[in-house]
DNA sequence: CGGGGTGTTGAAGCCTGTCAACAATTGTGG
DNA sequence: CCACAATTGTTGACAGGCTTCAACACCCCG
């Protein structure tokens, strides 16, 4: 399987030539593992490099005055932490690593240079972007209208498809390294409440989670619980594919 | 005044040149008057023309199984209803005029040569998908973790700010054509809950809202009420500033 | 083996939703 | 310009989903 995630992941909905994929792979000048619960950039800060989740979990978050923290995006590998950190100042908003990571740093120049020469690799990196804001989009919906069950089996669904789409899923079954506090962070709920609905859904026969790994045990009926419709990931369908591919 | 809105808020950020300013005003190949409560672009469509905001207010928004709805975004005058057309297939939701609006149509082609040709133009485009991107951020935050009162004044506060970037505030007054229900859509409450926390909202003194027409009586009491800060809007600090200018 | 983080459970309370009625406002047509 | 209808705003009573608080169980790791 190729190493690098941002390429499993582009190649979900462009195909990349041999010379692209040469270019994304020595985007990276560096590498770095981050610890878990560290911040990999705070809020206010005004970085000098993009930002490549190579492996691990992070999340965006914001805190608000009470103590309570709102975490607006799980970052899996291929995830760009920043790659607008060009044009915008400084960062409206913390990432933490929520697992250790390894980070890869980009040259803002770097991504420059790319957008300039190659148009079919700007397009899909676009498409990340895009697709980064619908994703912000249903979770506005998650939070705003939807109740604490349907909110967590959206969610769970969603890194399904996510982590399908890069190869990080084998029968339904794939590592979600969240505690239920930050479960409960991303859905605006309190960690007690988190817990209850993931018995619920639990006792319903829709998932197993245990030990940081989830397995779905009804895709459907998870689904149909959620409100879920995979549209807004504009994924292309590739139904079945998984670690199984290569 | 400049009659272009879009130019107007990328004023606040950049100085365009007459060049520039002229690229912009020439991309509405075309412009429609679309009634209040009609869908501007309905989830689903393929649309081949960018859609700009001239004049009035429109709303995206996503329905939900049992009927509700969720408001993900306001759109006022300068704003891009789906600048991303051209790279995203389908629309992933809808986008509804709130009141009367004229609305610009840009051939995707010609936002595609602009950004060839004019890249002070690109970096400002660019900002303003990347400031989109960081209020649907705040927008997670308001659903997720902050209750009614706090919500409901954190959204009048950036409506107070984005309004102002394109000069349409004057002594701390605006146009708000919203009804309590859209508002409420917005926030993720119920219309009856929104109009108590209005009257509650009224009653501190620190706002006045009748007739859509909104007046903040104390801006720094608002926002410490929605624990509001610009930084997130990225605007140049432009304090004061507003139809009074020119 | 001990300790910190995480998960689980119960009881009580509050914020917000629901339902329903009515008032106020806006829009429409005669 | 008035009458009427439709939309929007307002109010009250009640229900319920979720939070809060607190205690305890579990599990991993040094």
């Amino acid at each position: 399987m190729e190493p690098n995630p941002l390429i499993r992941k582009l190649r979900g909905v462009t195909d990349l030539t041999e010379d692209e994929c040469k270019a994304v792979r020595e985007l990276c000048v560096d590498v770095r593992e981050v610890e878990a619960k560290r911040d990999i950039i705070t809020e206010g800060d005004t970085p000098d490099r993009v930002h490549l989740v190579l492996d691990g979990w992070a999340a965006r978050y914001k805190m608000v005055p009470d103590g309570g923290r709102q975490i607006t995006a799980f970052l899996i590998p291929g995830d760009f932490c920043d790659i607008h950190i060009t044009i915008l100042g400084a960062m409206d908003h913390s990432i933490a690593a929520l697992t250790r990571c390894r980070i890869g740093y980009i040259r803002g120049e770097d991504i420059d240079r790319v957008t300039r020469e190659k148009s079919n690799l700007t397009r899909a990196l676009w498409w990340t972007t895009l697709v980064d804001e619908a994703v912000l989009r249903e979770w506005v919906v998650n939070n705003g209208r939807r109740d604490a069950y349907e909110a967590i089996a959206h969610v769970l669904c969603e890194m399904h498809v996510r982590m399908q789409a890069i190869g990080l899923v084998a029968d339904e079954v794939f590592d979600l390294p969240l505690t239920q506090e930050e479960l409960a962070d991303a859905a605006g709920l309190t960690s007690v409440h988190t817990n209850r609905i993931l018995q619920k859904l639990r006792g319903e026969g829709l998932i197993e989670l245990s030990k940081r790994v989830l397995t779905i045990r009804d895709v459907e009926g998870l689904r149909e619980a959620g409100g879920f419709h995979a549209e807004y990931l504009h994924v292309a369908r590739r139904e079945g594919s998984g670690v199984e591919r290569d």
